[in-house]
DNA sequence: AATGAATGAGGGTTCATTCAT
DNA sequence: CATGAATGAACCCTCATTCAT
């Protein structure tokens, strides 16, 4: 006779089938969990499947090689970011675009996206993007998409705020690239630099910029 | 026309006994090479010993384990970048403060630092310094070093301009993490951002803090 | 007569998994026959894998490092030793004392224990007890237990054949050192002494001591 | 103008030019200390020539080979205990045949013979010599040798005292094997062995043995 | 679908030996 | 004679991958 239950069993050690997605969502997890941690040149999978709390063979069942678990957790990072910055971007009917800005900054310098955790994971592959042009690719694109979204979002605060002798284009990118680099701090130097310090830093650069749209 | 003869003996590897110190730094060179070309964890003592040109068992004759020629490595990187600044920061006699803000950003936007080699070698270290403490505290040695010397330096130009409201050492932490983040910019998207580009985007964020002292 | 061809397939390397046991005895055994052949100093971890037909990193898989394998061995050799003594001094219901004796001294000079094997792994052991503490631990306790049974079986000797003037103590270390000895003199000069010569010797040295209860 | 002192110079780090006969003891020396200090299979030329005092190509230029260095301190060792022996056998003249057995006792478990650094590099050596004939060959001619003196040493003993019912050739075998297993219970267990305990079972074998020629 | 024992290429490191100095 | 920097084969071990279960 079968059992019905599966979750209150006394800890059996079953094979336990579950849906396709749901398993590599396992493993992406553990394995920004790892990188983490242990750094990508320290990331087995041995380590990663130990996480997950699956077997060896398993990672390589659902991914088929190392290198792809490493480019599927890449691009689920970076669609991760792209898609909150997106879904701010897109609230139109719902705020302001000084509250676009603002929710923007708060994203970007917010507790989820500032987590040790994800930080140490965008460096991590920025360090082998130089060699890998896979990681390369897809930075790039991220980062690209992302200087593309803030251009036009500037262009409009530009048009609202009647401002002069901005560059949207150069603005976004400073604006881009300062914030990659408080990241940074954040990550290396935690005790230099509290997330307020940082959130305080990007928002003078705002500020100065756009001083009626960003206090 | 042949040359003469003695190049064409049958190859007889030479060895060639050089000091302690040249030694070092050949494969120290080596190293950065390899770790822009292949990144940090495809960089091995194969890969450098042989781009330096010398044998594997010299590699560790000269620095006893790969643990600690990376840590040389990087240690040699940072001290050079250390050195670059000092070097312009201590031309009081020489450059005015203006000029001395010009030659800041000229050196780390400019040709010797913003080669491939040399930031591949920095986001390198900063992808495992997550992971590796070493890393991390020479890396964020050197952010505080550089942070307190432009928080200096920043604070003679407001003294020197009359500027107000405004936070030296804010401002010191915002203008660095814009470098780093430009410099990833360059790294990552080299297409999309040049390095005059990149200048400019550093020029316009002093040029907003200091009008008087940067064009 | 041919064979059925199925053996002639291109000899594609089988892999076979076994139990975790039966694995780690396979290599203990390998290990034994190294040390046996090659000596403790050349025995190396494709030595015994390759001996044990199984692949370099199985080894490590079942013991993880190569000093663990070594230690292990010495346990099992040591382990075998002792019970074969236990069970010949246990023996009380079957065997007489003096035949217990007897026993005794064909196990210690007995084919089985005298293989040139067993004999070198022995001293194999003991030529690097002196500078690893682990394996002068293991060897010792081996040696001390030893000694207390057999003073302790000499005692009962001495009770039961009114022997006077007899040291057990001293009687046990002596028998058990002369055994030691007689076992390097069949490993060292085998054409020297014959087992049947240790054997004699042996037995003269127990006739001495126990006339009434050794031939 | 060249000085004449030589010790008393403020350590001047020169090449010391000495008597080809001299370096090669000093060496010698130097391995025998190694090999009780870190066994021999962590005796290295390294730490050879560091514990001699010289540098690493001074080895090879004396001794041509590590294999060769290593033969012949076997062989110095071999030889010294030899000259020991025979010393002492060969003192007719001065000692009477009691007196000498008494000497040689002295001389094999006295305080020379019984340094652990000594009998460590016996027993180092009778760990290899299971694989190395060199070292077998060398063992095994020191056993007989040792083993005919004693056995015409016996004999002279056996006709002076009228010693009926004894096997010279048998009692030599078992003594010198009682004097290698004691050898072996210093060094393995010298917590459970005094010297004075190990002298005290090799004389109680010899007083059986010879009742009016030993104590 | 899931497991993990088994594999073996390739990593870092050691060390006997050579040879320019 | 003497030195020690340089070499590279061979060591132990790790780990991505495979495949019998």
């Amino acid at each position: 006779m079968f059992m019905a239950v599966t979750a209150s069993e006394p800890e059996r050690k079953r094979r336990k089938i579950r849906p396709r997605s749901e398993r590599r969502q396992q493993l992406i997890d553990a394995t920004i969990r790892c990188i983490a941690h242990y750094g990508l040149s320290s990331t087995t999978m041995q380590t990663v499947t130990r996480e997950a709390g699956l077997s060896l063979g398993t990672a390589n069942l659902h991914f088929d090689s190392k290198e792809n678990l490493l480019n599927e957790t890449l691009l689920f990072v970076t669609n991760e970011y792209n898609e909150g910055l997106l879904a701010i971007m897109n609230s139109e009917g719902i705020a302001s675009l000084a509250g676009r800005l603002s929710l923007l900054l708060d994203f970007q310098l917010g507790p989820s996206v500032t987590q040790r955790h994800k930080m140490a994971v965008w460096f991590a592959y920025y360090g082998e993007a130089g060699a890998r042009p896979v990681y390369q690719k897809i930075c790039s694109r991220r980062d690209r998409a992302a200087a593309q979204r803030f251009e036009a979002l500037f262009d409009s605060i530009i048009a609202d705020g009647g401002y002069e002798n901005v560059d949207a284009k150069q603005l976004a990118i400073g604006y881009l690239s300062l914030i990659d680099g408080l990241w940074l701090a954040l990550l290396i130097g935690p005790k230099d630099l509290s997330k307020a310090g940082a959130r305080a830093v990007a928002q003078a650069f705002l500020h100065q910029a756009f001083p009626r749209h960003m206090a």
